[in-house]
DNA sequence: ACAGTTATTCAACATTGTGTTGCATAATCA
DNA sequence: TGATTATGCAACACAATGTTGAATAACTGT
């Protein structure tokens, strides 16, 4: 019945919680660059010299201090995974939709994690877990062909890259598209560009069970 | 027969080139982040508080240092732009293995002023670059259908965002491919997309002349 | 509940970088 | 050459980092 964490004295785990929290909380006031130990420490309202017992740097805290709330955020965030690598058009409509909406619903917490000049961290870490789930979605174990034309890593980075890139936009746009219109406009963007890649790369044309567009 | 800039006093011109040489060779060293105004005063062989007769901060340093370099740099990476927005497939491709060779050359200068970590000012200026040429090529004004299924401004992002992210990860690949041969397989790539974004967008199809591929 | 352990606090300190100032010196300009 | 102006130099206030030692508080197991 021992808890899974080894336990903790319960101050440190306060602590620390603490700790996480004032990131957080800092980050979306005055971007993580800004911040300074003492904001750290203050706003967590434990001792500065505390803050060295438990974590080296601002680097330090960001890592662990977030990868408990980015893996909360990150399952939210399926970007067309479903159970099986072969997914329907509509399908893949539907969890994009829903996607977005999870997004736009965290918005000031992406647009900051995620923009330009922030946390590259976290930009990197949200770019790989895209890169992760494209992968297994155009897995090489399906890969028909032995010599496709275009190599898969390229084309993984290339999706990847791409859906990474508008959704920034989108994130920092003035007057973003709805969830729903995005959804439908990225989703006929992705569902046309397939059939060009599921060729090159030499996947299975069944990949994507298109179905026919609805009028 | 006077010069195009006002005659500035060369003490101002050799103290201003020298930072700007000084932070070069400081970003390929160590990176853009850890550097310092004294290190750039060092390097420079000028004394700290002159720094600040000339400039507010590094990154006011930064933009007028590099704008001087990058006007440069960015004009032979043309990406795909010629004369006029028709293209033709050949020279599409020879443009881009050009573009890439380019960039091969430079490899170091490139990894290291657009990866994730560094400067996001020089990142974003890269990429802005990319848009801008792209927006170009795809411009609005060759909108055939009154109403595309997919805003261009979307497209534009899509495919730069791409375009962008398949370049820094050649530029931080262990291995990476020659310039030809991901020309090649970039070429390809974005050639057999351009269809299902010329229907969905409403672009003219005779955008890209497209050619008999070559067996 | 008690004694031992340990996390936290607090004050102090050295260090480093920032940004500014006043004055002497040297380079430039007309 | 004389006036102008950029630079060098030294000093300063300030803020943030990272460390230390001793006192205090909180937790632990029995």
């Amino acid at each position: 019945m021992a808890d899974r964490k080894t336990h903790l004295d319960p101050r440190i785990r306060r602590t620390r919680a603490y700790l996480r929290e004032a990131l957080i909380e800092l980050v979306l006031e005055k971007g993580y660059q800004g911040i300074t130990i003492k904001d750290l420490a203050d706003r967590a309202c434990i001792n500065r010299s505390t803050f060295y017992l438990h974590y080296q740097d601002k680097d330090d805290l960001l890592i662990t201090g977030f990868e408990e709330y980015w893996d909360q955020v990150l399952p939210s965030c399926q970007l067309f995974i479903y159970n099986k690598p072969i997914l329907s058009a509509d399908r893949l409509l539907a969890v994009l939709e829903r996607d977005l909406q999870h997004i736009d619903q965290l918005r000031d917490f992406y647009r900051i994690t995620l923009s330009e000049e922030e946390i590259p961290l976290l930009r990197k870490g949200f770019f790989n877990h895209l890169l992760k789930v494209i992968r297994y979605r155009f897995s090489p174990q399906l890969v028909l062909s032995s010599i496709p034309a275009v190599p898969l890593q390229l084309v993984h980075n290339w999706l990847a890259s791409a859906y990474f890139g508008v959704i920034l936009d989108w994130l920092t746009a003035d007057q973003p598209a709805s969830p729903p219109v995005l959804a439908s406009q990225l989703g006929k963007l992705f569902l046309q560009q397939m059939e060009g890649i599921l060729q090159t790369t030499g996947l299975p044309q069944e990949l994507w069970a298109r179905q026919e567009q609805i009028a």
